[in-house]
DNA sequence: GTCTGTTTTTAGTCGAGACTAAATATTTAG
DNA sequence: CTAAATATTTAGTCTCGACTAAAAACAGAC
């Protein structure tokens, strides 16, 4: 039986979803597909009857070893797309989210391969975000955190992000803020939580809460 | 009112059909697609109503001016990502047609432009047709003819196909024939009407009369 | 344990895009 | 010019994936 751009779409937030809640529930699915809780509960029980979940009602749903395959093949998909826009077509890395988002459907495993052998096969996509491997690995990354979880004069670089909106990459790009790049936190400013970072430069740019917060950094040195 | 896939892949079907015989039966419509002469009534109903084409009851359909801009930016696109899937990818010319089937559906005129100005501006796709530029002009190539009306003694490279089934483009992989590829008409056998092609490398290729006549070629010298 | 608010499911509809079978229009042949 | 053959449209259904409104189940507070 044949899946659908639809039922694609529903594997794959299921699968952040329990990934991050361990199940993932009706209500969440229909914010994230901006949908509603009706039209997730039919669907769902499509996915159940091909083989793709594991659902009961009222329970939530998770993905099966096979559900599991599919959503990371097509998160690897997406992130592959994504890097060959900005990397090779040159688009702006708040713009390419909604092309990958259509392109993620295209052709199966060898369209896939051998976009990742074009690509040199990257390990990040352009948010910072791992790209699974063709086995469906991903390679987690250690000692992740928020920049708003950094102390004074610590060092770090920027590698990430929690937010991928348009409006949010945006307003980093507006700061100077982007992936790759290090600093160090010389202030904390109690009043309102803003930070002060400087970068390599010596330049500084006072960073509040809410986007540290949305900033994924690992320390070094 | 936004446009479907569906109904983008009418409009291509309708360009191709009446640029060859003026008018898009109903009935060509519905083998081109694969469909029945029932549903393409329903459709062309839809595209007149929208502005896409100029559609009578019984007289069949021919694009408007903006059908036609929309035909040839589909077919622009089908074009470019085949250069694509053949040049970056290194996918054989026999297996791109389904992927740029998908893949001319979407994003706009940027993803394209983009995806064209990476290329190089390829002037013809991996079968020898021509790519339409961004205005929507396409070069036509004077002097191309079917291999199957040549004079023997007459030199010739080969610039296109008639037929891209995968299964002819892979007889013609066996026969060692492709683009650009240079032969002189040696002999003509009265019986059959095969041909025998002598390569610049002095090799020789014997061609039947349906292979001959599904070649586009030029003459050179 | 019952009450109450939240979440999920059920029931009934809808539009898009396809289909088949039957009716009608057009074209071709005699 | 009419009759047969062919092409197109009409009428009635179907599936998919969505929706709203109402009913039912569940979970937390007392
Ligand atoms: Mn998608
Ligand atoms: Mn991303
Ligand atoms: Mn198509
Ligand atoms: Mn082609």
């Amino acid at each position: 039986m044949e899946i659908s751009v639809s039922q694609e779409n529903y594997l794959k937030a299921i699968y952040k979803l329990a990934s991050r809640e361990g199940v993932a529930s009706n209500q969440a699915i229909a914010s994230v597909l901006e949908s509603t809780p009706a039209s997730v509960t039919n669907m769902l029980r499509k996915l159940t009857e091909m083989g793709w979940i594991d659902y009961e009602a009222y329970r939530g749903a998770t993905l099966t070893a096979a559900g599991n395959k599919r959503a990371l093949e097509l998160v690897r998909k997406h992130r592959l797309w994504e890097v060959f826009l900005v990397e090779k077509l040159q688009y702006d890395w708040d713009a390419v989210h909604p092309l990958a988002e259509e392109l993620e459907h295209i052709g199966g495993e060898e369209l896939v391969n051998r976009l990742d052998a074009f690509l040199g096969h990257p390990q990040y996509d352009p948010h910072g975000d791992p790209i699974p491997d063709s086995e469906g690995n991903i390679r987690k990354r250690q000692h992740v955190m928020a920049a708003s979880e950094l102390n004074v004069g610590q060092d770090f670089a920027v590698c990430g992000v929690r937010d991928s909106s348009s409006l949010f990459l945006q307003h980093l790009d507006r700061l100077g803020i982007e992936l790759g790049k290090r600093y160090a936190l010389t202030e904390r400013l109690e009043f309102d939580r803003s930070m002060v970072w400087q970068a390599e430069s010596g330049q500084t740019t006072t960073v509040s809460q809410e986007v540290a917060s949305n900033v994924l950094i690992q320390r070094v040195k």
